[in-house]
RNA sequence: GGUGUCAUAGCUCAGUUGGUAGAGCAAAGGACUGAAAAUCCUUGUGUCCCUGGUUCGAUUCCCGGUGACACCA
């Protein structure tokens, strides 16, 4: 049983690549793309076209909604509980996407850290706010000294998880992260789609644009409703971080009249190219990814 | 045509009371254990528009030129 990862940076061809692979070996394809899960975004995700879909059966496409607090630890169980029905009739599985946490947690598995407690999330995020994160910073010194050495101190996510799970269980952060990686039943192989930078550049500017010919700016305002929480006007967005991805933030702005309909454009593009970088240096030290450059 | 203002990093601009300069953005590199398309960190030599003058020394002051903008004709 071999499991095959189509990974690589957004717009490099990873879904028809996928296709074809998938079509060659007769395996579905599993989405293992965070926003892509997500039903409610459809052209800003680049999601595979009704064609595709209906070409190769896929997993994990529009099937959770943004209102739902999905995540990495919840992916790697349904991924592994799919993974484990497929192989039944499958001895070769095609998953694709470009989240590299989502990708780990599939390879080598989170730490059995419980779930997160959004409240505590929100009031920490609050705290933040207000006190700063020096606040934080202290506390975590405090309460788990050794996580403190080790995380990041200048990311406040990175601070307030740490916070969030001492706080939660009553244990350090630092003691949940304990496996070193979970073995799986099955083989693993890593395909990195590599593309020259200023190539791969111009798919990206390409792609924006012809997500706003496809309809871009009506499924942003479409989704408008969902910056209310509990009928209030957030749109720090943190009550719902699916509208927190490239392409949805900077067109909210130009809703917003922030910035004009030009530049919400350009940012796109230009946020991408960074999403796009983060993901290859992510990748960069993964020496088990067989790289094909396109 | 006249008068005035401006001309500094790829872009927008700051600054040097004369001792060759620095922010934001971009760009490049990096980190990453339930927010990950998220979040965070690091990296700034450029004919300081051109010619000449004053000066030990000019990107800075002065003359002239060129270009942009504004106002007046």
């Amino acid at each position: 049983m071999k499991l095959t990862i189509i990974l690589g940076p957004t717009a490099v061809g990873k879904t028809d690549y996928a296709i074809g692979l998938a079509k060659q070996i007769g395996s579905p394809i599993i989405n293992c793309d965070s926003r892509q899960i997500f039903r409610e975004m459809t052209v800003g995700t680049a999601v595979p076209s009704r064609q595709q879909l209906v070409e190769v059966k896929h997993y994990f496409i529009q099937t959770k909604s943004i209102t739902e607090h999905y995540a990495a630890g919840q992916y790697e169980i349904d991924a592994l509980n799919l993974l484990e029905e497929l192989f039944k009739t499958h001895d070769r599985l095609i998953m694709c996407g470009g989240s590299g946490l989502y990708i780990d947690a599939v390879c080598n598995g989170l730490d059995a850290f419980p779930e997160p407690d959004m409240d505590l999330r929100n009031s920490l995020n609050q705290r933040l706010k207000e006190e700063g994160i020096e606040s934080l910073r202290y506390q975590l010194k405090q309460l788990d000294p050794e996580s403190y050495g080790t995380i990041d101190i200048a990311n406040p996510q990175r601070m307030i998880r740490a916070l969030e799970v001492t706080l939660q269980t009553g244990r350090k952060f630092s003691e949940w992260k304990t496996e070193p990686s979970k073995p799986r039943p099955f083989q693993i192989e890593k395909i990195g789609l590599a593309m020259d930078r200023e190539r791969l550049y111009g798919r990206i500017n390409s792609r924006v644009d012809k997500m706003m010919d496809d309809g871009l700016l009506e499924e942003v305002k479409s989704l408008d409703r969902f910056r209310y929480k509990d009928g209030v006007f957030s749109p720090d967005l943190l009550h719902i971080p699916p509208l927190r991805t490239v392409g949805y933030r900077e067109l909210f702005d130009y809703l917003d009249g922030k910035i004009s309909r030009a530049d919400a454009i350009e940012k796109i593009k230009t946020n991408t190219r960074h999403y796009a970088k983060r993901q290859m240096s992510y990748w960069g030290r993964d020496k088990n990814i067989i790289w094909k450059t396109l």
